[in-house]
DNA sequence: GTTGAAAGACACCATCC
DNA sequence: GGATGGTGTCTTTCAAC
């Protein structure tokens, strides 16, 4: 399915993603044209979703890195969903998980003011635990 | 800091980092050098780490999606630790959190299997509760 | 998958606003 | 800080092997 030279273009397009197709090649023992037509394919299949960037949140204003736990006894969820989408500044996740909570909640904000003030706001539709990021 | 033109440019880059300064200049009404300096700017400041690609992990063969709270009571985390460099491939984030747990590690593993071998190896260091991904 | 060529596009620089 | 115009280079793409 994936061999080891599409195993290695992924690696090198993860670190630098705007490479030449010429310098991907060289990197990966292949020229231009067939690196460009592996990288074209693992674009069809869907491995390859895109390109973007890696932005530094911290220098971009939003230090406060937090992960939070949603519990709800309600069936309901759309409130606490509805209020996230007023929140999507601040949402990076919103997974559902198994386990105790029904969500879990990967949050960057720019102060722990602004936080408090989300976590006001959201303890209307849920309860929720809080976990402060100290460090990747 | 930042002003809106900047903001315009790392949305337009997150969506497509391979777009060419000129292209990218006409969406954020700029003409091409006047672009590229921006994001030379970008760069300088460590706003902008780096170019990447986002990879569908489900299509590479990593369809487990999981979130383990590590809780240990032992003040060496060692062991641990190194008990993770041995399983890189499944490792996504290992965030050191405030609150109950220790650590949030988030995994990736090509099936429940693998998991619970994962699992079986890190039982000897610490005590976790594993949460599964179902959506994101 | 390789090679070689051709067309086109790109980034960069200097200059000017 | 941004626009313009020109230049040299690089990139991609295609056909042939």
């Amino acid at each position: 399915m994936l061999d080891n030279t599409d195993r290695l273009i992924l690696d090198e397009l993860c670190k630098n993603s705007r490479i030449t197709m010429k310098d991907l090649g060289e990197k990966v023992h292949l020229t231009g044209p067939a690196t460009s037509s592996r990288v074209a394919k693992l674009e069809d299949r869907g491995i390859i979703e895109g390109y973007t960037i890696k932005i530094n949140q911290d220098k971009l204003g939003y230090p406060v890195h937090t992960m939070i736990s949603i519990i709800t006894n309600s069936p309901f969820h759309d409130p606490y969903l509805t209020y996230l989408d007023t929140q999507k500044e601040f949402v990076i996740h919103n997974y559902k998980i198994s386990g105790d909570s029904c969500y879990l909640l990967e949050c960057r904000f720019p102060s722990t003011e602004v936080l408090d003030e989300f976590l006001v706001g959201l303890n209307k539709h849920v309860n929720y635990k809080l976990s402060i990021i100290i460090n990747k």
